[in-house]
RNA sequence: GGGGGAAUUCCCGAGUGGCCAAAGGGGACAGACUGUAAAUCUGCUGGCAAUGCCUUCGGUGGUUCGAAUCCACCUUCCCCCA
C-alpha cells in the first residue's frame, strides 16, 4: 500500500485535482509539496496538528515539505469560512509568532539538508508592486468566478472588504512562486482553503502553461459537525504554556464516542491494522480507546514523559491509582494567607479553577467544590496554614483539579 | 454621490423614559444519571467587603429627578439607487 492510498484509508483527504498525478507523485515520493500556515498566534493548535501530522507522513514516504509561514498573508488574514474580519495584526506581532511557529514546527518536520524547507511569504509578498501585480496576475482571474467561490459565500451576507477579498490572490501568487522558485508542485491546506488553492493551480497553468495539483485534507469536525480542537471558542494549543500537557492529554480523552475512533485513524501513527481492530470496539471499551487517542497525541506532541505524567495524573485523579504529583498545582505564600488562614473562594479564583469569586460561590452553592475529597458547603471556610503545608487538592466539578501547597 | 436601516451581556435576539443586571433561545458551567461519552432532567450564567453597592446596551456630549430607551455629533456595518 502506497501513501496515498494510506491517507485515502486515514480519512485525511477531502478533494484532489487529479487523483491519478498526485498519487504517482506522493507513492513515488517525488512530490515537493507546501502548506501555509498563517500566523495568527503565537501558537500553533490542535487544528494545525492535523496538517502537521500529514506533511510528516509524506515527508517519511520521501516526499519533501515546505512549510510556509504567512509572515506576508497574515498581513491580510484569510476571510474563508469566516463571518468577520480577522484582528489585524502588527508586523511586529506577526513576526514574533512566526518564530513561535518555527519552532514549534520543528519537533514535527526533519529540516535537516534537502529534506524539507521552511519559507515565509513576506520575503516575497510584501514587495510587490501594486500596478506590476494588477497586470501581471490581476488579469488571470475572474471577478465573477472569485465571487462563486465557497470560501466567500457566509460574507457575501455579513460583507466583505476588497482587502481581504485580495487573500486569494497572495495565496494563489504564493503557489505561482514556489513552483518556480522551488519546484514545488503540489499543495495542501484546510478544505476551507479549496478555492484559494484552486486559483492558485489555475494562476500557474495560465502563466507558465504547467500543471500543478492541490489536495484538500478533511476538516476535523465532531459528530455535531463542528471544528475540532477547540474548546468554548478557545484553541486547544501545542505551546505547553498555554495549554498544559494535563489539558491536552484531557481534551483528546474526553471526546465523544462517535468520534474516538475517527480521531485515531486521522490524527496517530499507529498502524492501520491495529486501527481496524480497535474500531471493532464498543460501549465503555470506548474508554480505553480515548485513553490511547490521548496518550499517542500527548507524546507526539509534548514527548513521551509528558504524556506518562499526563496520563499518571488522570488515572489518580477519576480513579484512585496512581500518584497526584503530577497534578496541576499552585504555589502559595505566606503573603496569601490572611490572619494565618485562606478562605475557599480565595483558593478556588486563586487556583485558576474559578474566575471570579462569584464564579467561586456559585460552584460551591452548587454542590460542585471539594476539598481532599469533602464536599464544601459553606462559602466562608477557611482554611489553616498547616494544613495548606501539607497540600490540599481541590476539585471543581468532576473534571478539573488542583493541588495547593503552602512554601 | 443619493436614499433607507442597524449596533444590546459569550453568541443569536427582545426591550423605545422608571417595574432593567436587561425576556427568550443557544452555548458554557454545576448537580442527578453514567463510562472522564452521548442523551435526558434540574440549577446557574456582569462584578463586589452582597437583604446593599458598583460597572455594562458602538463612542462622545446633552435633555431629564431618572436614559439601553429621547436629542446632537462621531465611528462601524448592511440594503437599495448611481
Amino acid at each position: 500500500m502506497g501513501i496515498y492510498e494510506e491517507l485515502v484509508a486515514r480519512g485525511l483527504i477531502a478533494q484532489v485535482t487529479n487523483e491519478e498525478v498526485i498519487r504517482d507523485l506522493v507513492n513515488s515520493g517525488k512530490a515537493v509539496f507546501y502548506i501555509g500556515f498563517d500566523c495568527t498566534a503565537d501558537s500553533l493548535t490542535a487544528g494545525h496538528f492535523m496538517a502537521l501530522t500529514l506533511m510528516k507522513r509524506l515527508q517519511m514516504a520521501g516526499n519533501k515539505p515546505i512549510t510556509l509561514i504567512g509572515g506576508g498573508t497574515t498581513m491580510i488574514g484569510d476571510p474563508s469560512g469566516r463571518t468577520d474580519m480577522r484582528k489585524m495584526l502588527t508586523r511586529e506581532d506577526i513576526n514574533h509568532n512566526a518564530e513561535c511557529f518555527k519552532r514549534q514546527m520543528e519537533r514535527f518536520i526533519d529540516f535537516g539538508e534537502g529534506k524539507a524547507m521552511m519559507v515565509n511569504n513576506a520575503d516575497w509578498l510584501l514587495d510587490l508592486n501594486y500596478v506590476e501585480l494588477l497586470r501581471e496576475v490581476g488579469t488571470h482571474f475572474s471577478v465573477n468566478n472569485m465571487l462563486r467561490a465557497e470560501c466567500y459565500k457566509q460574507r457575501m451576507e455579513k460583507g466583505l472588504s476588497f482587502f481581504e477579498f485580495n487573500y486569494m490572490i497572495m495565496q494563489s501568487y504564493d503557489f505561482y512562486y514556489l513552483f518556480q522558485h522551488y519546484g514545488c508542485n503540489l499543495q495542501f491546506g484546510g478544505d476551507d482553503q479549496w478555492s484559494n488553492m484552486l486559483g492558485g493551480r489555475e494562476l500557474i497553468r495560465r502563466k507558465l502553461d504547467q500543471e500543478a495539483n492541490a489536495m484538500t485534507i478533511t476538516l476535523l469536525t465532531d459528530s455535531q459537525g463542528k471544528k475540532m480542537g477547540k474548546t468554548a471558542g478557545n484553541a486547544v494549543w501545542l505551546d505547553p504554556n498555554k495549554t498544559s500537557p494535563y489539558d491536552f492529554y484531557q481534551y483528546w480523552r474526553n471526546v465523544d464516542d462517535a468520534d474516538v475512533m475517527k480521531c485515531i485513524r486521522m490524527l496517530t501513527f499507529l498502524p492501520l491494522e491495529q486501527i481496524d481492530e480497535m474500531a471493532k470496539w464498543e460501549g465503555s471499551q470506548l474508554n480505553r480507546a480515548k485513553e490511547i487517542l490521548a496518550y499517542e497525541l500527548t507524546s507526539l506532541v509534548h514527548g513521551e514523559e509528558e504524556a506518562k505524567k499526563a496520563e499518571a495524573s488522570a488515572k489518580a485523579l477519576f480513579s484512585g491509582a496512581g500518584s497526584s504529583e503530577n497534578m496541576p498545582s499552585t504555589e502559595l505564600s505566606e503573603a496569601d494567607l490572611n490572619d494565618g488562614a485562606v478562605d475557599i473562594m480565595t483558593l478556588l479564583v486563586k487556583t485558576g479553577l474559578c474566575s471570579t469569586r462569584s464564579d467561586a460561590r456559585r460552584n460551591i452553592q452548587q454542590g460542585g467544590v471539594t476539598v481532599n475529597d469533602e464536599k464544601v458547603t459553606d462559602i466562608a471556610k477557611t482554611y489553616s496554614a498547616d494544613e495548606l503545608h501539607s497540600g490540599l487538592v481541590l476539585k471543581r466539578g468532576k473534571k478539573n483539579f488542583n493541588k495547593v501547597i503552602l512554601k
